[in-house]
DNA sequence: AATGTGACATACC
DNA sequence: TGGTATGCCACAT
């Protein structure tokens, strides 16, 4: 394998995938750990989504985690952004705004990887 | 080796 | 309507 980063052999793609989708959310947008899950197939899997987000940190290039959230919206993963507020701030910056650790108009800024409407649009 | 713990989601009382 | 249980599966202890 590719890094250092410990992942089964057998998920190892599950897992990039996981990645390549995250990195094709859209600025300013958002989406779900089910979404992505359901999308890549795994839909009673949106755990491993979760630990997907937690192992990108070691990875050598940027993927956008904080652009993730639950199925509510709500910043469950904030603890894991080393600050605590650090993932609203990154979501802040791209226009989006947080309330009470939930993202304002959250149905609006959701992309779902499977219709994808940016990419359709385009 | 066995048990517990999640950055979730859904089903069911 | 809201709490509880369960499926999921890698990872930590």
């Amino acid at each position: 394998m590719t890094a250092s980063i410990k992942i089964a052999e057998r998920h190892r793609d599950f897992f990039e995938m996981v990645f390549e989708t995250v990195k094709q959310i859209p600025e300013g947008r958002v989406t779900s750990y089910g979404a992505i899950a359901r999308y890549l197939g795994m839909a009673r899997s949106s755990r491993m989504v979760g630990w997907a987000m937690n192992v990108s940190h070691r990875l050598p290039e940027p993927v956008p985690a904080h652009r993730v959230v639950n199925r509510a919206g709500v910043l469950t993963g904030k603890h894991h952004f080393g600050a605590p507020d650090r993932m609203q701030t990154l979501l802040e910056a791209e226009g989006i705004k947080v309330e009470n650790d939930r993202v304002v108009d959250f149905e609006k800024l959701f992309w779902d990887p499977a219709s994808a409407p940016e990419l359709r649009l385009k």
